[in-house]
DNA sequence: CAATTGATGTAATAACATAACATCTGCAAT
DNA sequence: ATTGCAGATGTTATGTTATTACATCAATTG
């Protein structure tokens, strides 16, 4: 999927996740757009979820937070599934995929005859840094 | 780790979610307690914080619930890295183990130096029966 | 008994997400 | 050009999930 001329609550969504040092909530994202307009979170939701939608921003399930794509230039759907580790104390997200954990995960599901949509892979811990 | 004896909100909310068909949220616990003297969530998040710990009891992250663990007299710790195959339409969750995904993620972090804490997999979609 | 620890109870609030409805804007069809 | 539509936006209210703060209670132990 080729991403679509964005509109301006998009790109003003998306220029936000970029310039974040790591992973934001919808509400932090609210607060950073007031001066630009913005009023209510589902401003944010829906410009989000096209985000979601081309791909060029994650969600983090386990954080209830969101990301732009470490990949620009790249169409992530063609990655596979996408991976991330998640630093709990700095929030540093490193993102990842790995095809051979694509194709193990994959290959269970088609024994199960079970049809994935969307798959999360999450791993919180610490970092290099500040594991240290 | 050993599973201590459960004091009695832990076993009420244990055996709420062992009965249930499929994953639970924490509220929808809640009001299946009510008639035991649940009154607030936090008699809920309390309980269930522990069985977390205990291993007894799974969060899937993506659908903000809860669900007992499916191997019941196994340690599920020893069996690395839990991941679930989540359907969509009828709530049915199967927990499976795949010791050469867990290699794979436990190398790739092993190679940035990330200390990982919890993993989380989960596959959203159909179930063979709901995908017909 | 006093002190400590872990479990519990209760109220209030914070954080995350969506429903419902109104309005606007650009554009295609006639 | 105007009508009609689709998509984007604005606004209010509400629903859902999770935690903070503080009080009480029960069992244990020094």
């Amino acid at each position: 999927m080729t991403t679509p001329q964005l509109t301006k609550n998009q790109s003003l969504v998306f220029d936000v996740l970029e310039k974040a040092e790591g992973p934001l909530s919808a509400y932090t994202i609210l607060d950073k757009l007031r001066d630009h307009g913005f009023r209510a979170p589902l401003q944010v939701y829906r410009a989000l979820e096209k985000l979601l939608e081309y791909g060029v921003v994650h969600r983090l399930e386990s954080i209830n937070s969101f990301v732009a794509c470490a990949h620009p230039g790249d169409d992530c759907h063609s990655h596979g599934i996408v991976a991330f580790a998640i630093c709990e104390s700095c929030g540093q997200v490193m993102e990842f995929h790995d095809h051979e954990v694509d194709h193990r995960l994959m290959g269970w599901v088609r024994g199960q005859k079970f049809k994935p949509a969307k798959t999360t892979i999450e791993i919180r811990g610490l970092c290099e840094a500040c594991a240290a």
